[in-house]
DNA sequence: AACGTACCCAACCGCTTTTGC
DNA sequence: GGCAAAAGCGGTTGGGTACGT
């Protein structure tokens, strides 16, 4: 048995919403305020909606302060610096981007910004480097002793753990760092990227000691494994999220399992998370 | 002009987290 | 601390529109 509904669904209206709804919910909201209930507003605004659904037509439409239209360069950079941080945590990006909800950078991000990335439009690497274009704001301060602006998130939001630091390629030797993909040749080659010798994943490199590399095919990464002194230390390396390419191509890219490289000199990439880049196989 | 396909985005669904008792 | 209700959130869907054939 699941959770009661949150509304009688057979006596609420869905669909788009008309202009008299709207003009409704602006009408009471303005006159009552949001403080209360949704669930209970319908009724008392005189609306045939599901309480959530007026919460939301207000959040992502009708509030003063929502900006509409296109999005600028700068909160292109924005969106991406975070994702590439956080992931698909909408609210907390839509947070530093006034006027802007979660809904708009979700469908943003799946309809233009991460085309315009694996077009080559976007590099990550520039991004990380000039990512002071994000306002500060007291739930998500730019620390200043990272090399790559690590941000911190108050207790409410730590539920995430994101890879510890960045989940993006930052090594220089002609590797452009939007998501890994270069841009020229559209290869992922790990032999590009071993000499990012790392500090960064999460310990020193004189920490691991004699590391094993491992393909998962469940989790859909790589992991480094120290094995000194019987630890069961593992650190995830990459994180392909829909399954390592095993057969070497996805979508045009050609992915190679030089694996072995990086176990015997004994240095690693740092983190390159492609579930964030939601590079899918079709 | 008609049809098919791709794209965009508002809205919905259902799970998780927070809040109040 | 435990529970239920409300709110928050992210993934997904579906209708409208633009574009290509």
């Amino acid at each position: 048995m699941g959770r009661a509904p949150c509304c009688d669904k057979e006596n609420v209206k869905r669909g788009p919403w008309s202009p008299d709804e709207d003009a409704t919910l602006k009408s009471y909201l303005a006159t009552h305020g949001t403080v209360g209930n949704w669930i209970a507003l319908p009724k008392k605004a005189g609306l045939k909606r599901c309480g959530k659904s007026c919460r939301l037509r207000w959040l992502n439409y009708l509030r003063p302060d929502i900006k509409h239209g296109g999005f600028t360069e700068e909160e292109d950079t924005i969106i991406c610096t975070l994702y590439a941080q956080m992931g698909s945590r909408w609210s907390a990006i839509a947070s530093k981007l006034p006027g802007r909800t979660d809904n708009d950078v979700k469908n943003y991000w799946n309809t233009k910004l991460k085309k315009k990335i694996m077009a080559g439009k976007i590099s990550l690497k520039s991004l990380t480097e000039n990512d002071n274009t994000i306002p500060s704001t007291p739930s998500l301060t730019q620390s200043s002793n990272t090399q790559n602006s690590e941000y911190n998130f108050p207790a409410s939001q730590n539920q995430y753990s994101p890879p510890s630091p960045l989940p993006i390629m930052l090594d220089s030797n002609n590797f452009d760092a939007s998501f890994g993909l270069n841009n020229n040749e559209k290869d992922i080659g790990f032999d590009q990227i071993h000499d990012a010798v790392v500090s960064e994943i999460g310990t020193s490199d004189n920490n691991i000691i004699n590391p094993t590399v491992s393909i998962s095919q469940d989790s859909s990464s790589i992991a480094i494994q120290d094995q000194a002194e019987g630890d069961e230390f593992v650190e995830p390396l990459m994180d392909f999220g829909f399954g390592f390419p095993h057969d070497d191509h996805v979508n045009d890219l050609n992915c190679h399992e030089r694996v072995d490289d990086f176990a015997s000199s004994g240095c690693f990439p740092e983190w390159v998370d492609f579930s964030y880049a939601d590079i899918k196989p079709n």
